[in-house]
DNA sequence: ATGTCGTGCTGCGCACGA
């Protein structure tokens, strides 16, 4: 069996509806992480979405941020909010079991804090956020399960994952702190999906709608699937879904696909 | 490029976040 475990930022779950109904019955996605959907838990499109045979779990909030979990397969377990700071009201971590054909798979859905300006208050909520992440991804890695971390990063994790780093080298998305919290993450022995089985430099995921960044090409790679052992060790494909970025009223981002032989 | 989007109210143009 092949369980499809997908990441995409969609910018607005009301305003990019079109869009991610198109995509939903397009790619099928058994699992389909959302991020930025921007809305409370009552204002999310379910029944478009359910009639696409999804199940859904929404962490939302009013405007900003705000995370979703759809799935094809039943949902279980779902925790809403990232531990480790009861004051932190901000909706940016969703996770789920999900039960798939050939057993449990355990998926959250991360909306990493921007950070920028950086250095400055919102690039230390990033950091600590990412620690917060580390932890509680540590405590899960000791289930010994299949287990996806699927988001908007906010990282990019290597020099050649944009189109020029000079453009970005200060930027709370690429400065060494942030590269070594990811890192850090990794070092849990979690694989990003995309740098083991493609790796190649310059796939982009993003494109600010400013400056004609899509038209120009300049893009960077923030999204990305973070696997357990017994996730990687099931690992067969990872697709970056570019063609959504040059339809009409496009998100910035672009869903990232990963297969998995669950 | 001060470049574009989306949200919500200080609201029909602006501030904020990205």
């Amino acid at each position: 069996m092949t369980l499809t475990v997908a990441s995409w930022n969609v910018n607005s779950v009301k305003a990019r509806l079109p869009n991610v109904l198109d995509w939903l019955s397009e790619a099928k996605p058994d699992v389909a992480c959302l991020q930025e959907i921007k809305t409370v838990d009552e204002g999310f499109p379910r029944m478009e979405i359910e009639d696409l045979g999804y199940n859904i779990e929404t962490h939302g909030q009013k405007s900003y941020n705000g995370v979703a979990i759809l799935s094809k397969h039943p949902i279980e377990e779902v925790r809403c909010g990232l531990p480790g700071d009861e004051s932190d009201e901000q909706a940016r971590y969703i996770e789920a079991v999900i039960s798939a054909e050939t057993g449990p798979v355990r998926v959250a859905s991360i909306y990493l804090p921007n950070g920028n300006p950086a250095p400055g208050p919102k690039y230390d909520y990033k950091l600590a956020w990412m620690e917060r992440l580390r932890l509680h991804a540590k405590n899960l890695l000791a289930f010994e399960e299949p287990l996806i971390l699927a988001g908007d990063y906010n990282c990019i994790p290597r020099d050649s994952d944009c189109w020029d780093i000079a453009e970005w080298e200060s930027d709370a998305l690429a400065l060494p702190q942030t590269r070594a919290a990811f890192r850090a993450l990794k070092w849990l022995g979690l694989t990003e999906a995309f740098e083991q089985l493609d790796g190649r430099g310059h796939q982009y995921t993003f494109y600010d709608y400013q400056a004609g960044r899509w038209n120009k090409g300049h893009g960077i790679r923030i999204d990305h699937l973070l696997c357990s052992p017994q996730a990687a060790d099931r690992l067969e494909a990872i697709e970056i879904h570019t063609k959504t970025r040059g339809k009409e009223k496009a998100s910035d981002h672009i869903p990232i696909v990963g297969s998995f032989s669950l």
